[in-house]
DNA sequence: ACCCTTTTTCCTGCTT
DNA sequence: TAAGCAGGAAAAAGGG
């Protein structure tokens, strides 16, 4: 039953990758995910480059702001310079979404627990060798998996409602989104993480989005492991993908096998939108 | 309990 | 022949 992703997946990957999944999500969605909680266990101070992006990109999921506004390069710093900003520095970094983030960080350091009210994103708490999507973690700092969240209490959320509304985003407020992550972002967060995408994925054309599948079968077990199904290959995968032609979310390119191209629908994979 | 969106499964037929 | 591509149909999954 198990897939032993470990022989298809973590040869191949894990060796490359980096200590934490830039993305948000882990698989381990057994079932519904009730609330989310920072990493407890690993202070902001410690965190990683990758884990102070991580962070970024679940506050803007968790206020369902498109990601792709957000200055990333501008938080080019690990944890403990993160940890040093103070609100205007983020007010400097992230615009009026700075607030936002400040508050978070604020609450993180103070030993808080940053309530995820929505199930939008899961923190890395995996076990195994999840390649991309939970790449270990530096032994001892791993979050148990066992734990899935602990307090059930915390209720306020810092930045909640005031100030998300206080963000003007009318245009793109997420409706449905049952799963957490699309598939179509999960491989545009393939793609936008290089340095973790051992040759999964590639760019044929970087300007125009459009990419190619190398390890076919590999981003479906990835995918497939996200979403906690082990039997997910590329031939289903590929039919979710061509549903996206319709919403333009993706874009048809002909004769090309394993090739896509990301539609005006598709947001965040540009080069000048992150 | 029902509706809706986003897949997930399966399938037939066609193309590389 | 194997691996992809096209879509239709229907069901599963979850959130609203």
């Amino acid at each position: 039953m198990s897939i032993t992703p470990s022989a298809t997946l973590e040869s191949p990957l894990t060796s490359t990758w980096g200590p934490t999944n830039p993305y948000h999500d882990g698989p381990l969605v057994t079932s519904g995910y009730a609330s989310r909680l920072w990493p407890h266990d690993s202070q902001p101070h410690f965190w990683s480059k990758y884990q102070v992006w991580e962070w970024l990109q679940q506050v803007m999921d968790i206020h369902q702001i498109d990601a792709s506004s957000l200055p990333f390069q501008n938080f080019d710093m690990d944890g403990h310079q993160l940890c040093s900003l103070n609100y205007h520095d983020f007010i400097r970094a992230a615009g009026s979404v700075g607030h936002i983030l400040y508050n978070s960080i604020t609450e993180l350091k103070s030993g808080g627990q940053y309530h995820l009210d929505i199930g939008q994103l899961e923190l890395k708490h995996e076990t195994d060798l999840c390649p991309f999507p939970d790449v270990s973690y530096p032994s001892g700092e791993i979050y148990d998996p066992s734990v899935q969240s602990l307090a059930p209490n915390i209720s306020p959320t810092p930045s909640s409602p005031e100030i998300k509304r206080s963000f003007s985003r009318g245009h793109q407020v997420k409706k449905h989104n049952p799963r957490g992550t699309h598939l179509w972002e999960f491989i545009r967060d393939i793609l936008l993480n290089p340095e973790r995408n051992p040759g999964l994925i590639k760019w044929e054309d970087r300007t125009e989005g459009v990419f190619r599948f190398l390890k076919s079968e590999a981003v479906a077990q990835l995918w497939g492991k996200k979403k906690n199904n082990s039997s997910m290959t590329y031939e289903k995968l590929s039919r979710a993908m061509r549903y996206y032609y319709k919403r333009e979310i993706l874009e048809r390119v002909d004769g090309r096998r394993l090739v896509y191209k990301f539609g005006r629908n598709a947001r965040g994979w540009r080069d000048a939108e992150k």
